[in-house]
DNA sequence: CTTGACCTTCCGGTGACTGGAAACCCTATC
DNA sequence: GATAGGGTTTCCAGTCACCGGAAGGTCAAG
């Protein structure tokens, strides 16, 4: 398969792919025109990472999480703690961002939105009082 | 005041505050021997992106904030449209990262985390399936 | 006169890509 | 055989909002 075909099937854009291989994730074969060939084990590699990605976890995880799934004599353990601190990460980063809509909420609502100046929104800012 | 008392006042980095200055958010004047002397305006413009940066608006929003913030004919309705859009954007994050994290949460729950290989968060990365 | 705390500029790096340029390759059609 | 249109290659630069560090200038105290 070129890299089109892996792009589509696994949907990860064709940038994305040679940067992974760029970065050591995944290792394709080449033709003798160039051209990456990819086998069903970087295809598979590609979904996971996708899907990986697609939860949150950094590259580095990434990285982790896919020498974690080649060695089979792991211990789920291992994967666990990883998935507990992405998880922990997240839920921090959440709490921050829930913070932000309350406050953000706030004073959206008590701004007019006519066309007057009067704006408590940027009261705030500039005053730190409401 | 120089550069660390308006860091420390600001609570912002020097770096930052002379990174404010590269993109033109502020304009401190020089005394002659080059260092930045800001004016209690300067302290107060740093006070208010400090808090809109606080509350998530990224620089370019900090920077039309600012230019709403003089302009004394401004309509608070232009104000209160770019709050209201960001706080759409920061309301998409919450629901993406949410969603990330009770995928995320299940799998974590679901993993045995002792010794044994087996993982049903690597199968679930792995193969899409639960 | 030296020490140490400031301050300056400049360069490079961060994460995870994305966009674009210039060039090569392959297939199909005229 | 020329050409057109797709696919592919590499490489370079840019994104966002800074942060770290180097090399050097400035200032006040002892």
């Amino acid at each position: 398969m070129n890299i089109g075909d892996v792009a589509k099937r696994a949907g990860l854009p064709a940038k994305t792919i040679r940067y992974y291989e760029d970065i050591g994730l995944i290792t394709p074969l080449r033709d003798d025109n160039g051209y990456r060939r990819f086998r069903d084990s970087d295809l598979h590699k590609l979904a996971f990472l996708g899907r990986a990605r697609a939860l949150g976890f950094t590259i580095e995880d990434c990285r982790t999480l896919l020498a974690l799934y080649d060695d089979k004599t792991r211990a789920s353990a291992d994967v666990k703690e990883l998935a507990q601190a992405h998880l922990n990460k997240i839920e921090d980063k959440i709490a921050q961002l829930q913070s932000m809509r309350d406050t953000l909420s706030e004073l959206v609502q008590s701004c007019a939105g006519d066309n007057r100046p009067d704006c408590p929104i940027l009261s705030d800012l500039a005053t730190g009082q409401h």
